[in-house]
DNA sequence: CATGAATGAGACTTCATTCAT
DNA sequence: TATGAATGAAGTCTCATTCAT
């Protein structure tokens, strides 16, 4: 078992389904691309859906690293844009895992990774907003609803900087906090 | 040419495609689940990714229906409430055709018809916002982003009503114009 | 039964097998042509193959028709010229017959009418050349393969009158007939 | 990619082609006679179309191969003959190719092949009459007609062979020879 | 007599997976 | 450990034919 050519097989998929797409790449591309035979990629991985799988879950562990629980006792906007900042970095380092992430693909039996992952987050979003409406931090609201929202918002402007070049991840994680924070009217 | 035929054959497809997706559904289960033979789907639809590319046409149409440009001269906040409203009257009465939409799917091809509408969605709450800042009523900020964000957490929240029972749209509307507009802070 | 559809079917058979061949000719084809609906076909034709085979067996008979048994008392090449220009006379005015016929077509059960047809007609040529060695007219020669060479010289060159206008029967007629007595040496 | 399999399949295809004819011969009867599974064929030709073209450019080959240019300073007579007699050899070893070949299809885009090389040998041919025209040799005579009546009489007599036993090519090259040269008067 | 919507057997083709080397 | 030829289930699509109106 070569870590190497596990490696390359895992690089050729993901660039391939990020591309493509699940349905769209077929096993001859991922070989094609790692250079490797046909054969050899079974030994390595049982199944396509079982590269795909693999591949879930190695974004899932880097992006359960890279948010951090909110410490209430400091300055919990810079800790949220914090996290959005490091989320926001690995989707640019990253950008074919962040696209295949950031599809929601067709078949749910698939998905299931980053679905229960994304669920995960929005009871953390959410969570974090009843927490901070006790505190009084927050305005009422259904936190049910708005978690979804600040959730769905982070998504798609993910989405929006994968084809930009020169990016800067604070300034955008700043501009996400205060869109969710203050919204987009003037006082 | 029967209109009843080519309507059955339609809703089968759309329940299905929502459903399954469109690489895990069938040209057998659609015509199973519309109770006709092989042969009277190919009378009606050229391919399988035809029939799909028309209900994206379908849909597409009916959104820009529901979707009525902002008029200055009378109260703006209102009418983005309305029109969300009536998206999400659509969604509500169209689950189906909502799941199927609301799915970023892997092939960039078959989709191409939705995200072009969502590419004018973007440019259409973009514009508003600009015009807004001009008009002193939104915050400066980075109107490309922000129209994404809002563009996103339209469609999780959405995404999110789909599996709810006795939803009120109006209340839901509120709830994400609130969000827009002031954000989650306490004031 | 109205004979006026009876025809316009099979001439548009006959045009469209003509041009396309029988495997490439579909009935949608033969009903848009002749311009009646597809039940209509199958009142007058129980199938692709029976018209196709009625089709054939007309030819047959016009050709049948065309062709008379050469009588030794009179001047029997003249007889032959005249037979062979009969011939070329109904090539040129059913052109699309004509092209079905000369197609020696793939499936030989389709094609028994005419092989049997052709078979009879090598056989009168056979029978005639034996008949003129035994005159003394005809130089001694293996007339089963001479009678298959002047048959097949024949149908060539009728295929090549086919794409051509303003052709003269009998001089065609008399071309062949002096390559078939004479043969192409000077002498 | 197995030098074997593909002439296995090759074989069969030619096989099969030559009995029923293209539209009759299916993937599967191909596969069947060959002994390999169905991707295998796909692993091999594109499509059946493939495969009979394939088959179509091999007798092309062969049979440019077995045709010489006359050259005018030797027999010339003798030359045409040793032609026509390498010509019913392939034929007579390759029966099934000969088969195909001679079939005149339906399917003109399908015969493209066949046809491009019958219309060069008929210009070969009426080349040759023509200068034996020249040279005094040949009577004058009209050589666009005569030449393809050589070439019917040729393939006429060809297909005539292809069910006999013990043919002696030499024989029938003289027979037709003499035929083509003086016909079948007696002198 | 005529229609044309509906049928379904059966053709072609794809592609994830296996297995002998 | 690697190879790549072979596999065959399963999918899409075609088209001659039927049948209710």
């Amino acid at each position: 078992m070569s870590v190497q050519t596990r490696g390359r097989l895992l690089e050729a998929a993901k660039k391939l389904f990020s591309e493509k797409g699940y349905y769209n790449t077929q096993i001859s591309h991922i070989i094609d691309e790692a250079g490797v035979a046909r054969g050899t990629f079974y030994l390595y991985f049982k199944s396509k859906e079982e590269i795909f799988r693999e591949i879930l879950r190695e974004v899932v562990k880097e992006l359960r690293e890279r948010i951090k629980v909110v410490d209430l006792s400091e300055d919990p906007i810079e800790q949220v844009k914090e996290n959005i900042e490091r989320v926001i970095e690995l989707a640019l380092e990253e950008k074919d895992l962040a696209r295949i992430v950031l599809q929601r693909n067709c078949d749910p039996k698939l998905f299931s990774i980053i679905n229960e992952f994304f669920e995960e987050v929005r009871k953390l979003i959410k969570g974090s907003l009843d927490k901070g409406i006790e505190l009084g931090l927050v305005r009422p609201c259904d936190t049910e609803i708005v978690a979804r929202g600040v959730m769905g918002a982070l998504k798609e402007i993910i989405v929006g900087l994968l084809d930009k070049e020169g990016v800067d991840p604070g300034e955008i994680a700043d501009e996400i906090v205060r869109f969710g924070m203050r919204g987009v009217l003037r006082r």
